[in-house]
DNA sequence: TATTGTTATACTCTATAACTATA
DNA sequence: TATAGTTATAGAGTATAACAATA
């Protein structure tokens, strides 16, 4: 009896639009994920890209990463021992604990950020300067949305 | 001594398109999945996803998927349990087990797809028609790049 | 023998609860 | 008391290695 079902894609109007728009950027997200990443976890790239804004504490790490306390501490806690943040005693408060990037993290990150680009800039290559302007035109358009 | 180290943005030319573009796209992406979803999580809506477009073996969708065939082994067994997912053997060989998507699962499906949708939706209902024109435009030109 | 799928075991990232130190 | 951070313990989701069944 069981032969499977198979689904269609739904929608018209702006919810059409929005479920391609969502597509394209999980896809697109995805293959970044997936093919430029390597030595360092995305849990990890995020945590030192934070750090790279400004030194922190581990609560603020944690809240803006949505993730627990203790969650937050392990993952600092192996960037320490790899040499990539650096932690110190607030000279205020004696509980906070301030973690920053130290320059090889920094070093780091900034190669990773390059990796993916790359990965992404080799396949916008091909594209036409009117197809790159819209390109550029819509990932303006996505940030004020997603900015709201 | 060590205060912390702050890293700039880079890149210029299609190097930096592809940045905006790169972030842009894992910005929606991430706010997708963190705000609209709940009862499914991302792996296995990814492999009801799958299901929906044809039935395939355990191999097939552990291939597609990228991870091994004992993790697929164990995300497919919790959608089984749940109902989402069908088991069958192939009449043709014996080794093969043929998963597909039962009502249940396509329902879920169905459901998961329109609350994602609906967020975004939601978020693009403010901008003018000729945004949402550069938007459609540029979802098809990055499906077109990364069907490359 | 080669292939498909499962079971055994372990590692990573997540969580909650309990604990320590400081305000 | 309340807050910041860590330690203890457990639950997902991943992996590799070893195994059973079928070709």
């Amino acid at each position: 009896m069981e032969e499977g079902v198979t689904v269609g894609e739904p929608g018209s109007d702006v919810v059409r639009l929005a479920h391609d728009v969502r597509l394209a950027c999980m896809r697109v997200s995805r293959r970044v994920r997936f093919e430029s990443s390597e030595e360092l976890a995305p849990h990890q790239f995020s945590v030192l890209a934070r750090l790279a804004v400004r030194a922190r504490t581990l609560k603020e790490l944690a809240e803006c990463e949505r993730i627990s306390p203790p969650s937050m501490s392990r993952t600092v806690a192996a960037l320490v021992e790899t040499g990539w943040v650096a932690r110190a005693d607030d000279p205020d408060d004696g509980r906070l604990v301030v973690l920053s990037l130290t320059e090889e993290g920094a070093a780091v990150l900034v190669a990773e950020r390059a990796k993916r680009d790359v990965w992404m800039a080799e396949r916008l290559e091909s594209l036409s300067p009117q197809e790159r302007a819209t390109l550029a035109a819509a990932t303006d358009i996505l940030e004020a949305v997603m900015a709201q």
